[in-house]
DNA sequence: TTGTAGGCGTTATCAG
DNA sequence: CTGATAACGCCTACAA
């Protein structure tokens, strides 16, 4: 079953190709009759336009880009979720990409998709990213961008992010409001923009109840995983014996605090109040259920699409396009790992 | 910054388009003094060929298309990830598209990547589909197609699977090792062939074991979420309150059922035994922890790339291809929840 | 109302 | 060793 090209569909009515093209699109200029016999054949043959010669003549695809440090998250894997479905329903395609947390993966990965000439790149930066020269490079040839959760905040560009700072502020503050006096914070690595705004809101809360700072109450993770969270857990027992709340960076981390406090008989909430971030599925059906902060994955996702949109069309008008921020609203969810009282 | 052209490059150098292609792509028939000047220059021009000319001149996108019902779920998200990086590294990028488990979404994202003429296409089905129209629309067509883990039985296209039937065979076993004698199975609905084939293992391994089958125990997931598994499990309990066993069609209703039987005070796996299917991350962090039975989701992503690479290139040849089916082994992973004697 | 011609950028063939 | 020419399939001024 080879393909169908205008130039079947002409010849075998025996017109040209240019009035098959013009049929097909609905053009006025082209008699009711000829039009009808066109787009019969063209249905029967199963005519669709040929889409490499499409993307040459008009210079774009009606695709973009995604690159994500890693889609086995529950984050990440909820906002490709909607990007997809958005892009879909504006007749747009999605590729997507991992940088696995590093940064020379992300390089290549951005090379890969400025050579595939997308026609806009969404993107959430890796662990070890910053506003290097892979970010400027999208933004030097003019492509449409947008980051959002993970970004840098130098870059020029739209972003779509939730304000870190004081959701971890309230993280904390819901801590101390249930009784919480020696609190630890086990956080990201040091470079990412929302593991550092999620640290200071950490501290302010602190400051603002005038608690103490203490810098060895700061555990700072690596690969933000189940087995650091776990790993962290027993140090700070055995360190702070005295603890008496942790805020994790993310779920998964809290979830491994969870798994070694729960294996060595530490009473969580009561001995210890743990809360996390991101609301992943899992947090709720543990025991005890975590308690989190809401991260609106899906609303991120419709949001960096439509903003994306709005510059690619831009882009194709020749209009200019100044890059926005959006601020998205986060809650702090209260469950049964961080309420001392009843 | 505009793009690079092979005739800019022509035209700075005072040479022709023909030599300068052939430069970059070290024909021997160029001399090594121009082969360098061109080089040189597009390498300060950063130079990439046009993909959208190069599309149309090879009639291949080195992009494939992947469906699948959700991203955001444990197993898939795997296989997304394997696919991603598998393809990447043989040069090809992924399209990726959900059915969200309809026939109707199915066939619109079947019908969106044969017209973005990918160049193959992994597919693992929606609950509602089979060896439909538009999945023989895909191998009339000639489309290199693989299809994984949720596959129709009757297409004649290449697959990679596990054995359902002995998986869920062995999942049971397990249970009736471990004292139980009266199992309820929460299957999955009934099209699917995966759901079928484990609920032949259910029943294969009852029959093995000279326990009558007993249709009322057999309850039919239609959305296969933690809610109808919670929403089961009550109706279970209440309708057999002395069965000892469960074997649930996946992870995610099988939590569902553990988390009705911790919130009411059943002992698991004391009156009532449960294992899962695919091993979820969440199952290891329960109380308590989950067994189930391990479906190799990286290794099955990885083969399924890989038989559609095969199958490309012979594509690309002319070479006839013969679909295979390749079938990975699985395990039962025994945890807290079906252990009934330590 | 229809058709001709040119071009999008690359590559392959063939002639010089 | 180099280059002119055609072709991939579509679209659109412009001409007839």
């Amino acid at each position: 079953m080879k393909d169908i090209t205008l130039k079947e569909i002409a010849t075998k009515l025996g017109i040209s190709i240019t009035t098959v093209s013009k049929a097909l699109k609905n053009y006025p200029d082209v008699s009711e009759k000829t039009k009808r016999a066109v787009i019969e054949l063209a249905q029967k043959l199963h005519y669709t336009p040929n889409s490499f010669a499409v993307n040459l003549r008009t210079k774009e695809s009606k695709t973009i880009g995604l690159i994500i440090p890693e889609v086995v998250h529950h984050f990440f894997s909820n906002v490709v979720n909607a990007i997809i479905n958005e892009a879909e329903k504006n007749g747009y395609l999605v590729i997507i990409l991992q940088s696995n947390e590093t940064l020379a993966l992300e390089k290549k990965q951005v090379e890969l998709l400025i050579n595939k000439r997308v026609d806009g790149i969404i993107m959430s930066l890796s662990n070890e990213s910053n506003n290097d020269d892979h970010i400027k490079e999208i933004m030097n040839r003019n492509i449409p961008f947008v980051m959002f959760d993970k970004i840098a905040k130098l870059s020029k560009c739209s972003k779509v992010v939730i304000d870190d700072q004081k959701a971890a502020f309230n993280a904390v503050q819901h801590l101390i409001d249930n009784g919480c006096k020696k609190i630890a914070h086990i956080r990201g690595p040091l470079n990412p923009q929302n593991a550092i705004d999620r640290y200071i809101g950490y501290k302010k809360a602190l400051e603002k109840n005038n608690i103490p700072f203490d810098n060895k109450l700061v555990y700072t993770c690596e690969t933000v995983t189940f087995e650091e969270g776990r790993d962290f857990a027993e140090q700070i027992i055995n360190e702070h014996p005295d603890i008496d709340g942790i805020f994790a960076i993310t779920d998964l981390v809290a979830v491994g605090a969870l798994a070694y406090f729960n294996e060595n008989k530490i009473k969580v909430p009561e001995q210890v109040a743990v809360i996390g971030f991101s609301n992943w599925f899992m947090s709720q059906v543990l025991t005890p259920k975590l308690s989190t902060v809401n991260q609106p994955s899906h609303e991120m996702g419709i949001e960096s699409f439509n903003l994306l949109l709005e510059e690619m069309n831009c882009h194709k008008e020749g209009i200019p396009f100044t890059p926005r921020t959006i601020e998205l609203e986060t809650n702090v969810i209260i469950r049964e790992s961080s309420i001392k009282f009843k």
